[in-house]
RNA sequence: GCUGGCGUAGCUUAGCGGUAAAGCACCUCGUUGGUAACGAGGAGACCGUGGGUUCAAUCCCCACCGCCAGCUCCA
């Protein structure tokens, strides 16, 4: 169940079917070349499960379109047209595409020197740079998946085209894979869970984005909440709170108005006096730490807080637990001196790792995103960043111009049980709102010179966290997490009382317990607490009632089991400490 | 925000120009059952909202809201 065939991840040489795809988008736009002659084909390229091709045309493309095309498709792939490629001039190129400005502009934005290329298969020529398949006959299988409109070149002032999503493969089997890897993805929907196992909704009456934490949900929620705040209590970190809305000017000082003004939720205005919401709590903590004077001494002084804050996303980009317009990021601010900066970071990095291995994850990905205008201070971030990566022995990838506005960053990625990647924590070097609010701290010398900041969210946002949990664990949450841990089922009720005695007993141990006293026969509690996926259902009948044990039945397991009451807790208090 | 699709009971869905049907969930009664659905009965829907067309709208048209898939954005 958790490990499941990824053919997002194929094996084999990824450029081949890179190539089978790229190959099937020329497909595609044949068979509209054929059906629809008034769309106009612009780019289609391989993506990371299939493919797409964008095309201007004013009519949309239906779903039944979809069918025709694909049936289109196969003949074409059953025709098995060579795919033959020539070298042009610029003009000969241009005079080919003469009614489509797509590919005009395309052919004139090649730079001097490099190749045009027109590819042809059977009645229909693009213009495309190459790395196809020899053939139409290579592709397997494929199908068309769906519609959606898509900007030019990505750009929101340019035309809107028609993108069709489709997918291929060398055969058959592969597509099959596929489709249970989506219908595998399907379940563990978050979204789908979250209603199902009454974990948390959004509603429409108090607006999209923002989360209704359940009680189910929020046992979890602080289950996660206390295990971070152990470990940032052992490695030193002072909480604080700070305030969900503050003056405006504080964002002002802070540049985030004038850099996310855009992201942030409007003015609230009382006595002539405007207030906004917070978008991140970095600037609350700059304020905790300027209200004194600081020494070299009191450094590195590393505050944190479970702080909620709010952003404006457009309506159309809201998603589940995984896109929100309010949230609760672990958030950590340290203030240091620059000496200190690499040790910090790399500390930040150990507890990130500690964190993303208690919830079972393994593999993980580096980004290092670097500042568009690099001045001196963002060298040195930069290589404390690579030298704490360097350090560790962490491959990563470089980013050019993601960084902050205030600094280089690095994003740590992570792969789910499925092999999906997910974009978690957050670790920032920030020399700029030092110098915005004047931070300082008195050394050695007897000067004042400025700190360094880093700000880090490891899980990053509680809700997004909480949304990836749920599907890597496909909502099979371990004892240490599950809401409730175990469910003391009676099976008649003459054994009702005695039901009620273990779940005190096991409660008084600290265990989340229930038990169920509904009146329904066995097998339809049973079915009912393991579609509610419950790690422990705790059988109690004639015989357990005489001999003071529980029937154990396991999630995942099909023996069962009778135990002593007290063997049971033994066995729960050990997988709890195991974090399983 | 943009493109396309979709909004019927708590959930999943059927239906259709004449104010609605089923399964699950829920409630009641019977049943006291040994590991993934016991039986019977009951209650539950202004068919997303507002306009329009029509003798008549859940159904057709328009707008808005929400959801879904993308795009764009993502400190």
């Amino acid at each position: 169940m958790t490990t499941s065939t990824t053919p997002a991840r194929p094996e084999g040489p990824l450029a081949d079917i890179a190539h089978l795809r790229h190959t099937a988008a020329h497909v595609l736009a044949y068979a509209v070349q054929d059906l629809f002659p008034d769309a106009k084909p612009t780019i289609g390229p391989a993506i990371e499960n299939g493919f797409y091709y964008d095309f201007d045309r004013t009519e949309p493309f239906t779903t039944e379109d979809l069918e025709t095309l694909a049936a289109r498709m196969r003949e074409i792939v059953k025709a098995d047209y060579p795919m033959t490629g020539r070298r042009v001039s610029r003009e000969e190129a241009i005079e080919a595409f003469r009614d489509n400005p797509y590919k005009i502009e395309i052919a004139r934005e090649i730079p001097e020197g490099d190749p045009i290329t027109l590819y042809t298969i059977g009645g229909f020529t693009d213009l495309c740079r190459g790395g196809h398949a020899d053939s139409t006959g290579a592709i397997g299988a494929l199908e068309l998946e769906s519609v959606a409109g898509a900007y030019w070149r990505g750009k929101s002032e340019n035309p809107m085209l028609q993108r069709i999503y489709g997918t291929a493969f060398v055969t058959q089997q592969e597509l099959d894979d596929y489709h249970a890897f989506l219908e595998e993805a399907a379940k563990r929907d978050h979204r789908k869970l979250g209603a199902e196992l009454d974990l948390y909704h959004v509603d429409e009456m108090a607006g999209g984005g923002l989360i209704f934490w359940h009680p189910r949900g929020a046992i979890m929620r602080g289950l996660v909440e206390a295990f971070i705040r152990d470990g940032l209590r052992e490695r030193g970190y002072l909480p604080v709170v700070t305030p969900h809305i503050v003056h405006e000017n504080l964002y002002a000082t802070s540049g985030h108005l004038e850099n996310f003004g855009d992201s942030m939720f409007g003015p609230i205005e009382v006595e002539g006096q405007r207030f906004r919401l917070k978008p991140m709590n970095c600037p609350g903590h700059i304020l905790i730490y300027a209200n004194e004077g600081r020494s070299y001494r009191d450094l590195p002084l590393r505050y944190s807080e479970f702080g909620t804050v709010y952003r404006f996303e457009l309506s159309g980009t809201l998603h589940g637990l995984t896109r929100v317009r309010g949230f609760t990021q672990d958030d950590a601010h340290l203030f240091c001196t620059p000496e200190q900066l690499q040790a910090e970071f790399e500390q930040t990095v150990d507890e990130a790792l500690r964190l993303m291995e208690a919830f079972g994850f393994s593999e993980f990905e580096y980004f290092l995103s670097t500042r568009a205008e690099r001045g001196a201070t963002d060298e040195i971030a930069e290589a404390a960043i690579r030298n704490a990566l360097e350090s560790h022995n962490l491959p990563y990838q470089i980013d050019d111009g993601g960084g902050a506005f205030y600094g280089p960053k690095l994003d740590i990625n992570l792969r789910d049980a499925i092999g999906r990647k997910w974009q978690l924590g957050t670790v920032q070097v920030d020399f700029v709102l030092p110098e915005r609010f004047e931070l300082k701290y008195r050394g050695s010398d007897g000067q004042d010179h400025r700190p360094v900041m880093i700000h880090r969210a490891l899980a990053g946002s509680l809700e997004r966290f909480f949304g990836v949990l749920i599907e890597h664990y496909g909502g099979n949450f371990p004892a240490w997490l599950a809401p409730t841990q175990a469910m003391v089922v009676p099976i008649s009720e003459h054994q009702l009382d005695y039901a009620y005695e273990i779940r005190g007993r096991l409660r008084a141990r600290g265990f989340r317990i229930d038990t169920d006293a509904s009146n329904e026969k066995l097998g339809y509690k049973i079915r009912h607490w393991k579609t509610q996926k419950l790690p422990y259902i705790l059988v109690v009948g004639k015989s357990e009632l005489a001999d003071g044990t529980v029937n154990v039945n396991e999630r995942g397991i099909d023996e069962k089991r009778t135990v002593s009451v007290d063997a049971f807790a033994e066995e729960l208090a050990a997988r709890i400490a195991a974090k399983r």
